[in-house]
DNA sequence: TTGGTTTTAGGTCAAGTGTCCTAATGCGTT
DNA sequence: AACGCATTAGGACACTTGACCTAAAACCAA
């Protein structure tokens, strides 16, 4: 019948409003506005909000999992995929300025919060970090991999942190072509000890 | 009677809670048993929450404010003025890694609440990037001021957020060695060009 | 049609929220 | 001692929150 199950439409409005006004800020009745509910009707598909806190990272997680693994597919160079990573602040570049790094503000949201599902959510990062890592494994860079890793995504969050407080577009792309700079200059480094 | 006014006691005791929870976390009761007060006295101080907010911000203004002026004065270098603002990220490391940056995270925070008060914080940020163009343009950069500002400030804030996602350490201190050694090189380089 | 499961609507509940009021208390001045 | 002001306590208010229940509706297989 819906294209989409109930409970699948239920977790992508969540996930927006997560990300728009933040975990808790959003109620119950906020999302089952978004769709179009009761909030009894909530109740039958979750019971507590914790619980859909935990299904949107749980797509959050997959949907980034996805993501990094079709780059790894369709782009042969390590570089060209640590530039994809990078270029998400371009083409995201709307809502990051709106709402800021869905990762990055949901992290510090519910560490602040002290929430149950902090870690969890930490794992999104973390993923982030280890296939960074990866790539610049790859690379050539091995004792440098995890701190080139850090640097990168430390990099991105500042960027998105400021592109949020200052809306300013020039600055982004500025930056992001800056990055990249960085990491032609790594990777040239490590192509001279070969 | 009291070293500090009853004012200015709720006025730190809701920073605290403000940086530590988040603003819409901590609650008119939360306040009022930090400062052992009841709730009923606290509405003689302030007649709402926002009003409290507002205090808390220009609290936080001034005294970054005081603090940068300090630094103008004290050190006659505008370099070692900008390595005094990078190593703010090692001084408070330890509440950094547990609730982030101050400025950033508020800034975040009010932005997705679309609070009327988001625009006074961000002259939070603003102050710092300001003072930076000035410590940059001292420094003989001139149209580059405003860009190597923002590349700092950026720097800062995403160190900060890895570091309360990752509590890494070591991370932080190589990081802040890097913006130092970055500093040293834009430095030189303007050195050359006179 | 029947019967059973899934899904929905609507209402209730206790707890907590910001806001606001009033009465009482302390305290310094006259 | 008496007055006036600043400060405090405690409660009331209207409202929202997450959580929970029950009964009705929709659906589907036999």
């Amino acid at each position: 019948m819906q294209a989409a199950s109930k409970r699948q439409q239920i977790v992508d409005a969540a996930d927006e409003l997560f990300y728009s006004r933040g975990f808790a800020q959003t109620s119950f009745a906020d999302i089952a506005a978004a769709v179009k509910i009761s909030r009894g009707n909530f109740y039958y598909h979750f019971k507590t909000k914790d619980e859909i806190l935990d299904a949107v990272i749980d797509k959050r997680f997959s949907e980034r999992e996805n993501l990094l693994g079709k780059w790894d597919e369709t782009s042969g160079d390590p570089m060209r995929r640590i530039e994809c990573f990078i270029k998400i602040l371009i083409v995201n570049q709307a809502k990051i300025m709106a709402y800021g790094c869905p990762v990055g503000t949901l992290t510090t949201e519910l560490t602040k919060l002290d929430h149950a599902s902090k870690d969890k959510a930490n794992e999104i990062m973390a993923l982030f970090r280890d296939w960074l890592t990866r790539q610049f494994e790859e690379l050539g860079c091995e004792a440098e991999a995890p701190r080139h890793a850090l640097h990168v995504l430390s990099w991105s969050q500042g960027v998105a942190t400021l592109a949020q407080a200052f809306k300013d577009e020039a600055f982004v792309k500025r930056e992001v072509d800056q990055i990249v700079r960085w990491l032609t200059e790594v990777s040239d480094a490590k192509g001279r000890n070969h």
